[in-house]
DNA sequence: CCCCAATCGCTGCGCGGCGCAGCAATCCCG
DNA sequence: CGGGATTGCTGCGCCGCGCAGCGATTGGGG
């Protein structure tokens, strides 16, 4: 059952994540800061450009965890900062279609691309099936966070 | 040079990668919320316990990406929580050791450990092989993003 | 031995992101 | 056609955060 190997490797991979999640957090404050945005902007706009299509506000609320107010501010910083487009959504009206700027989000993913050729680098010295094998673990652990956070929203709270 | 089929590995990790990590910060809001802390109070928590030893107020500005002040006052609320202890550093007097309160801090463990079985069933279908690729590559996507975060910072901001 | 620069942690101050509650507009369904 | 649900927006207050400055302490150079 507790094969102590296992153990050790199920440690060691929770204390790479958690250095890995602290670092990622830590870069995307840095690149907030080197663009003069927020955190939370950043994080939007990689939502945004890793999913195609407009988003509505509601959907970048959950999305990014925040209430709809606040979603709305959101989306008025991106797009006085030229960064997202507002449009009408003819099939309902009450909703509001949020697209990316593809001139202006260029500033951020040129950013990104910059440590891209590092990042291929990094990835280059793996093998298909051990990038398959990565990439499924990350897919797999986003379904497993995403369930335990609605099991989580759904609890009373302790105090 | 460029493989349509490595292409498309570096593609879909990218996208699973975000979401991962976008799937990450959601559930280190739900912990805060569920406990009445704030995300960054969980994150703190997590690295403190990530690592053993007493941390100085500075270490803990650094590894959160904030000023010492907003660590001073982040130090405030979780020793007002009871989740860490203030202790005089003899050797610096200047310096304030930083201690986790483990009784305390079980409450929070428990909610990790309460997914933690989760965990270990979706780690379980892999082999010892697969994990050491999964735990070599956060690593070293930690050190990379590390470099690239100081990188960052020491270059002139656009705009 | 003393003095001064550097470091540490703490504290007013103001900014601004965020949740909350309420709003009008719109859609859906009976 | 009417009532409930949904969508996005807007005051309001809270509070985390960066900034600048403070005293205390340390280490090093003259």
């Amino acid at each position: 059952m507790t094969d102590p190997r296992r153990a050790r490797l199920y440690e060691e991979l929770s204390r790479e994540s958690r250095r890995h999640l602290a670092a990622y957090v830590l870069f995307n404050q840095a690149v907030a800061d080197h663009l003069g945005l927020h955190p939370t902007d950043v994080q939007c706009l990689s939502l945004l450009t890793a999913e195609p299509g407009p988003f509505t506000v509601r959907q970048i609320a959950d999305m990014t965890g925040l209430t709809t107010g606040s979603a709305t501010r959101l989306v008025d910083r991106l797009e006085r900062g030229g960064y997202v487009m507002r449009a009408p959504d003819q099939e309902d009206r009450r909703r509001v279609l949020v697209s990316p700027v593809p001139a202006r989000i260029a500033r951020v993913t040129a950013v990104w691309d910059d440590l891209g050729q590092a990042w291929e680098e990094l990835l280059g010295e793996h093998t298909d099936d051990e990038l398959e094998v990565i990439t499924r673990h990350m897919r797999r652990a986003h379904d497993l966070s995403h369930a335990q956070m609605e099991r989580l929203r759904s609890r009373p709270k302790p105090d």
